[in-house]
DNA sequence: AACCTGTCGTCCA
DNA sequence: CGACAGGTT
């Protein structure tokens, strides 16, 4: 709900702006909002035509903004949500629940044949998946586009990258519908940006130094505004009845202090302020403070702010709220986008080839018994079984799997080894599974360098991408997603005999000799090589 | 006067 | 998500 009225309340510091203003910065994208808006325009192929292209159309629609973007020389940093937040579990909640009503309602519509009521329908019942945003993150690898995905809050992501400077991976703007942002503190912020550019901008300064006495924000802190926007009510903390964005206001321009401001209340016979209130403002207040964000030069997660001292007395140093600490190497996986934020599993998805596994070799080892997938790369051999009814998408899957396992460099989490000699014979696999995903280019001031450009409205770009299915309370999803770049691009090269081949347990140290002769040796059948 | 609750629109052609 | 209308405190 982000905080009621606080938009409005802001107005006076809100003025016009169109973004070429940040032409030549970079500016940073509250994903969620041109997802939510794209899904709009299929809600119903989300959910009943999941592998059409009209169901993808959310992609096209976010493209648009980001071509918008990059034709008025803004860069743009795209930053996803992450993972729930505790506390926010009770409005998110309610709002699955909503969003599973309006789903059976509109199934129903659709069966009994009535497309518009079920149209109406799907878009309430219209949610924003890992797997959608996972689909967006794929085409913004292709073209080049920073994203992020924040560990938990989008907000927060944003709001840190706003104190960076544009030199260190910061940014100079950001561009959303959520007037959290606000209550971050973030100085400069468009929203409700159009498709030409046109936006409604929020400078915070302006509204603290506005250089006349008593006038709005002058003298506040910035502390004491984010207090008010909890008072007024946010979704990290329960909301005392009676009192909006206007009376916290005041409130807090009246004391000063957010403590007396909280005692004044409970006092006060106008109010019923719950027990538990005290206790979920200051959490709140640390959440928009000390929020879990992802630092990009360490690669880890860190607060927003650095934690302090005077905060702790109220929290008696409970900081579990701020989300759960995860390793290093799964934080950086979720944040460049190969890890599922919420069920920290790997998306079934190749890294990016910058980021490493370059020339990866991949094989499939047949027995009678069983079949092995090998995939190596320089000196590193991993291998994994898969059952003989498998299907060239389950060997995908599986190979997208070793290529994260090999990117995270956690060696151990696969399945068997191969540990026994076995009869190996040559496999005859075939690649029709290619379907061309469109990249949409749908902008429509910029002009492409596009070799043999027929002026059309889309660039194709060779991906292998079977069955992509959405997981959502919109989308059903019966199987995982499987996507595999490019293995149309191999040569297939026969080998002759075969030994055992071992995974290679170490991840440091043994890289240079372990698997050579595994290499050589390596009894192969077919053996592909990836152009990456 | 300010707050609350409920309803509607976000997309697209 | 926000915007808005109309009823309530």
């Amino acid at each position: 709900m982000g905080i009621p009225n606080l938009l409005r309340f802001m107005k006076p510091f809100i003025q016009p702006v169109h973004v070429k203003k940040y032409s030549g910065q970079r500016v940073g994208v509250d994903a969620y909002s041109w997802l939510h808006k794209g899904a709009y325009s299929c809600s119903l192929e989300l959910c009943m035509r999941p592998k059409t292209e009209a169901a993808k159309r959310y992609l096209n629609y976010f493209m648009h903004y980001i071509n918008l973007l990059r034709h008025y020389n803004v860069t743009p940093v795209v930053v996803f949500d992450g993972g729930y937040l505790p506390c926010k579990s009770g409005t998110e909640a309610e709002r699955h629940k909503r969003r599973e009503e309006n789903l059976v309602l509109a199934k129903q519509k659709f069966h009994e044949g009535d497309v518009a009521a079920a149209t109406e329908y799907f878009q309430k019942a219209v949610h924003i998946t890992p797997c959608m945003a996972h689909q967006l993150i794929q085409i913004l690898r292709l073209e080049s586009i920073e994203f992020l995905v924040a560990p938990y809050e989008a907000d927060a992501q944003l709001a840190y990258l706003s104190s960076l400077e544009e030199e260190r991976g910061g940014i100079s703007a950001i561009i959303t519908e959520d007037s959290d942002l606000i209550a971050y503190g973030c100085p400069s912020i468009i929203f409700k940006m159009d498709r030409h550019g046109n936006g409604e901008e929020l400078l915070l300064d302006k509204a603290f130094n506005t250089g006349i006495k008593g006038l709005a924000f002058e003298g506040l802190d910035k502390n004491l505004f984010t207090g008010m926007c909890i008072l007024a009510g946010c979704d990290f903390s329960t909301s005392i009845q009676g009192i909006g964005v206007r009376r916290a206001y005041s409130l807090v321009s009246k004391y000063k202090n957010l403590d007396r401001v909280l005692s004044v209340l409970k006092v006060d016979k106008r109010y019923t302020v719950p027990e538990t209130y005290e206790d979920s403002f200051y959490k709140a207040l640390a959440v928009f403070n000390h929020a879990t964000i992802y630092d990009v030069e360490t690669e880890s997660l860190k607060p927003l702010k650095p934690l302090e001292d005077e905060h702790m007395q109220h929290l008696k140093g409970d900081l579990s709220f701020l989300g759960p600490d995860v390793p290093s190497v799964v934080a950086k996986g979720i944040a460049e986008g190969f890890y599922d934020p919420i069920t920290k599993k790997a998306f079934n998805l190749m890294p990016s080839p910058r980021k490493g596994i370059k020339n990866a070799k991949i094989s499939i080892l047949k027995s009678t018994k069983e079949n092995y997938l090998q995939v190596s790369q320089n000196d590193d051999a991993y291998i994994s079984v898969f059952s003989s009814e498998s299907t060239m998408q389950d060997v995908r899957a599986l190979e997208d799997e070793i290529r994260n396992e090999m990117y995270m460099k956690d060696t151990c989490a696969l399945g068997k080894l191969i540990s026994e000699e076995s009869d190996h014979e040559v496999s005859e696999t075939t690649d029709k599974n290619e379907i061309d995903m469109s990249i949409p280019d749908n902008n429509p001031f910029k002009k492409r360098k596009l070799e043999g450009c027929n002026g059309g409205n889309m660039k194709k770009t060779t991906i292998s991408m079977q069955d992509v299915s959405m997981q959502s309370g919109v989308v059903n999803c019966t199987q995982a997603s499987q996507e595999s770049v490019d293995l149309n691009s191999r040569e297939i090269l026969s080998n002759s005999k075969s030994k055992n081949v071992k995974k290679d347990e170490n991840t440091k140290g043994s890289r240079g000799k372990s698997n050579k002769k595994n290499q050589d040796e390596k009894g192969g059948i077919l053996k592909f090589f990836m152009r990456l």
